[in-house]
Parts: C-alpha cells; sequence; structure tokens
DNA sequence: CTGTGACATTGACAATTGTCAATCGCGGCC
DNA sequence: GGCCGCGATTGACAATTGTCAATGTCACAG
C-alpha cells in the first residue's frame, strides 16, 4: 500500500433496510424482517483512494457489495508487473470466490473512494440455502463476473492500443454528457495490457485529435461518437 | 460452420450411472435413486471436429458438459474476426449462462473431436434448487469458468507473442511426457490476440530452438522446463 | 503419378509498441 | 516566491508485430 494512504475505515454497521442498491445486488428477494433476522454483522467501510480492500492469496471471510465508487481488481504476474482483470462499480461484488473456496484470487483496491457492504460468506452462504431470489441472484453476480471477464478479453485485450483504450472509455462511461474522471496512465496500462508511456501517448493523441477534452478539476469529457469509430477497428 | 464437416450428431440417452466422468461435474452429488428420476432426457452427443455445438447469439436451452475432447467457446468481434475466450476440457461445462439468462454468449466449435453431453436446464435448475451438492458443484463451475478467463487475460493476452505462446504450450498440458496434438496456428492466434502469421513465426522458432519437436502424425513434443522460462518473462 | 486444396512457413516492409531517459506541468509545502 | 515530488508527456531508438504476398509441405482424390 502507499505510504500515505489510509486504511478501509469502519463507519458503521449497514442499514440494509434503507440501502440505495440493495435492491439490485444480492438481497433483493429479502423482506424487511428477514433482513433484521440476520444475527452475523453486515458493516460498512468507507474505502479511500488506492487503499486496499483485501490482498490476493489471503483468507477470504467476507464478500463486499460496492455501493459508490470504483474498484479493481488487479493480479500479480511473475514478471514482477500486474494486470487489472476487473473494474467494480455500485452493485457489483468483489471476493465471491469466498464462497466456494478459502482465499481471495485477486487483490482489490480503490481506484476512486468507495463505499462497501463487507458481508460474512456464512451469512451469503445461509441465505443462498434457504432464499431462492438470493440464490438467484447469487447466479447472476456470477454469470455478471464471467461476462466481464470476457469484455476484458475481447475488448481490452484485442486489438492496437488505440482501439483498446477507445474501448476502455466507453467502458468507463464516457458518454459526452458529463465530464469522468480517469484512472491513471498506469492504471489504464494495466487494463489494457500495455505500458504507461504507450497509455500516455495514446491519450495525449487523443486530445490532439479532439477525442477528449480536458476540464478544470482532471476530469474529461469525450467524443463518444469518435470513440466508437475507433473501438470497431 | 465448415462445408466439409458434419454436424454433432446423437448417440444415445446418457447412461449416467456409468459415467466416467459424472463424479467430477455437476452430478457428484446424486444418489443413482436420484438419477433416475430425472424425467427430462439428458442426451449423448458426439461432435466432430469442427463442428459447432452452439452459437453465439441462439436461444439457449441446454448445458452441456464434456467428457472428452476440446471445445473453443469463441466470440466474435466486430471488425469481424473473433476471439477465442475459453478452451473446454473433460469436466468442464459449457452453456452455463442458460441458467440465467435466454441466449448463449459464445460459439462452441470442437477443437477436437469431443464427446458431451447435452443438459436441458431445467434438469439442472431443478436439481439445483433441491440437492444441495449440486448447488455446490454448480458454484464452483461457475468459479471456475471465472479463473480460466482470468487466466487468458493474465497469461494469454499479457507480454510478447512468444511468452504467450509458451503459456499457451503449457496450459494446453504440453508436459514433455507425451505427445499432444495443437490446434491450428490460426487458433493459437485466436487464443492469444495475435495475427496467424506470429502464431507460425513463433511455433517456427520454438522448433529451431528445440523447444517442441515434431512427431510422426502431426503431434508434438514440448521442453517443459524450457517452455517455462519463456512463460515467467 | 499428378493436380488440388488447406495449412504452415517465410520474406519484405510498414506500423506499432517497448525501453530508457529527459522534460514538462502542477500542486503542496517551507 | 522557490523548491520538491509525482505523474504525464515526449524523444530517440530498438524490438516486436502486422500486412501482404509468395512459397513450401502434405494429404488425398482422381
Amino acid at each position: 500500500m502507499k505510504p500515505n494512504c489510509t486504511n478501509p475505515e469502519w463507519v458503521g454497521r449497514s442499514k440494509c433496510v434503507v440501502c440505495d442498491v440493495r435492491n439490485f445486488v444480492l438481497f433483493a428477494g429479502l423482506s424487511v424482517n428477514e433482513l433484521n433476522t440476520i444475527l452475523q454483522p453486515i458493516d460498512n467501510l468507507h474505502v479511500p483512494q488506492h487503499s486496499t480492500l483485501y490482498e490476493q492469496g489471503e483468507p477470504a471471510p467476507h464478500l463486499f457489495t460496492v455501493r459508490s465508487g470504483l474498484i479493481k481488481l488487479k493480479i500479480d504476474l511473475p514478471s514482477g508487473s500486474e494486470r487489472i482483470v476487473r473494474l467494480l462499480r455500485p452493485g457489483d461484488v468483489a471476493g465471491m470466490e469466498t464462497l466456494v473456496g478459502e482465499r481471495y484470487h485477486h487483490t482489490a483496491i480503490a481506484l476512486q473512494t468507495a463505499d462497501v457492504c463487507r458481508i460474512p460468506r456464512k451469512v451469503v452462504i445461509g441465505l443462498d440455502q434457504t432464499n431462492s431470489r438470493v440464490h438467484q441472484a447469487l447466479l447472476r453476480r456470477w454469470q455478471n463476473s464471467v461476462d466481464q471477464a470476457d469484455h476484458f478479453i475481447t475488448a481490452l485485450s484485442t486489438g492496437p492500443a488505440e482501439a483498446r483504450m477507445a474501448r476502455l472509455l466507453i467502458t468507463l462511461g464516457c458518454t459526452g454528457d458529463q465530464p469522468e474522471t480517469l484512472p491513471s496512465r498506469e492504471d489504464m496500462g494495466a487494463l489494457l495490457g500495455i505500458t504507461t508511456e504507450t497509455a500516455s501517448r495514446t491519450m495525449a493523441e487523443f486530445k490532439r485529435r479532439g477525442l477528449i477534452h480536458a476540464d478544470r478539476g482532471g476530469e474529461v469529457v469525450c467524443d463518444h461518437a469518435g470513440l466508437a469509430i475507433l473501438a470497431n477497428s
């Protein structure tokens, strides 16, 4: 972890009943009564930018649902570098491998300050067995992970750097409507399987061509149509 | 489908009770009695090399468990080319997206002649709800897909062509013990996100360096240790 | 034996990307 | 203001990969 970066911080028990993403994530099928009968604690965590939620190879007692922010899942390579294999946004679930295995398969780090719910694996295992809607939601989440991994293979790991970068910007939600906060060039490289320098060059070239437009505050707005053309080549 | 290639062929109802991969796949938790109470048919299919098991976008009424052979899952790219996102070997399951969705997400084609069991989705959905060991096996299979997708990102889509090819050969099981039947150069390219020519050049170079050794019958034996060195760079 | 077709290999060259190092820009801090 | 530190950008050059076209190899049909 970076020296100047704080740890995830406990900010209270979760109030699932009023949670604004609950209905989109794992507990969509639960009544208020059922929610209240969960004995084990579900905690709210505040995850500052650049802090680590969990690390690859650690014992895995919890899953996490993302309520806000952006989290990267990365894998360490034998060469010493690393590759980002997934991006989690609000509604996504991290650490599902805990339901069938002992340890986390990735290192999870906040790209943007995030709020997450930390749920003991036993709670999810229990609900999975007793509530078929939770069970169904779980399968759907798992399929989500597979689909996103496929997207990383086909869109972010295929073709020249320029096309990959265009697809990444679109994946990040650059619609042109509102400014976006982008990851660092280094993270872009780790997302696309290219070097930091190539990521920087590609982005600089996009700027010169007017495909992206820097904003005050470090945010950018994108020419979605222009990027879409590059993305398909 | 290629013009000269036959279709998957029905070769009888499955005799799950005596199936040699049953205990490793979805139905590990079922007793003989339970197996016999399944009302809907589970069929054996013989899938000749190069024939298509199902296609991306088609309605998805079945899952498949692979009993022998090698199956590729590919995705069509907007550019007109394609990318292989998974390889299924005996014990693997294809088409799990049918449990939470309507259509297949990939096109499944036999790289090597295969035998598969075709299972109606309703059968699996039913067993998933009534048998917790089947349910557990299902989660495990899903996690398997995620893990293999991660492997495709980190090992087969990262680094120079030479390292990727070395990792592919290792992934394919080239231990040096026995000769292997390898995919075509074109398929290798689609597996690694490189062109057919680069795949060919890399393989030819491996041969010249003695890392692989052609056998009669088109099979090859590999220098596993030598490949492992390349794989980590 | 010869022709044919599919696939693998190779050559030549252009385009892309990696590598290493220098420079720039900007915000925080004294 | 001036200095420092970090990330982004750029330059120069080497290495890798893509592109297009030609050639080689081999199994198989006639």
